[in-house]
DNA sequence: AGGAAGATCTACT
DNA sequence: GTAGATCTTCCTA
């Protein structure tokens, strides 16, 4: 097991969304460890694509996109935090979304911050893996990239099939909603929908 | 200064 | 399946 590096995320989105399923989120928390298997991200294409936060350029609210690859982004929306990952080198906008993770240490945190006791209910929705994980805005221009970090990473040296990959239509925005930027892990019972 | 929209979630029918 | 919750940011007057 290692952290993901820079030389990870400095690549086109579209590659790097594919290569995280399968991927641990570690959240570090005052000692104890929150992560999860990541089954599902969306890619959003910086200045070329209408459905990403950072189409209109530079503003308060994403300026964490234009930081170097390997950051974090979080934004908030409808009272709900999501988390990104900035990729592919500063002054390229593009970011992975985050949308579900499967949850493996840390579950009785989790369900403390969710309130929930299902497992498919702990962080099946980007909106609910922010709770789960309790990153909030502060996370927000996170370097991802250090073990000593509150949040990273890791490679669990399991390659996920191709065939298990399943590529579909982005949910839940209403520009440019036509292309297949989501990627998911098929048959995972913890993803946000089908 | 005010209003509208947004990469959502939950509860209820 | 649909409505309501309820916060931040941006745009317009």
């Amino acid at each position: 097991m290692k952290v993901l590096k820079k030389k990870f995320y400095n690549r086109s989105p579209l590659q790097v969304a594919p290569d995280l399923l399968g991927k641990i989120l570690v959240r570090k928390l005052n000692g104890e460890i929150i992560s999860g298997r990541i089954v599902e991200v969306e890619a959003y294409l910086g200045s070329s694509d209408q459905a990403a936060h950072s189409f209109k350029g530079l503003t308060k609210r994403n300026a964490s996109l234009f930081k170097d690859a390997g950051h974090a982004y979080v934004h908030t929306i409808h009272t709900q935090n999501c988390l990104d990952v900035v990729v592919e080198g500063s002054n390229i906008p593009h970011s992975v979304l985050i949308r579900a993770l499967e949850p493996l240490e840390g579950i009785e945190l989790m369900k403390q911050f969710r309130n929930k006791e299902k497992l498919t209910d702990l962080a099946s929705g980007p909106g609910k893996l922010c709770q789960a994980l309790n990153i909030t805005k502060d996370f927000d221009g996170l370097n991802i990239t250090k073990i000593d970090s509150e949040l990273f990473i890791m490679d669990s040296g399991f390659e996920i099939e191709k065939s298990s990959i399943v590529t579909a239509k982005r949910i839940g925005i209403s520009k440019a909603a036509e292309f297949d930027y989501r990627y998911y892990i098929k048959n995972s019972k913890y993803i946000s929908r089908n």
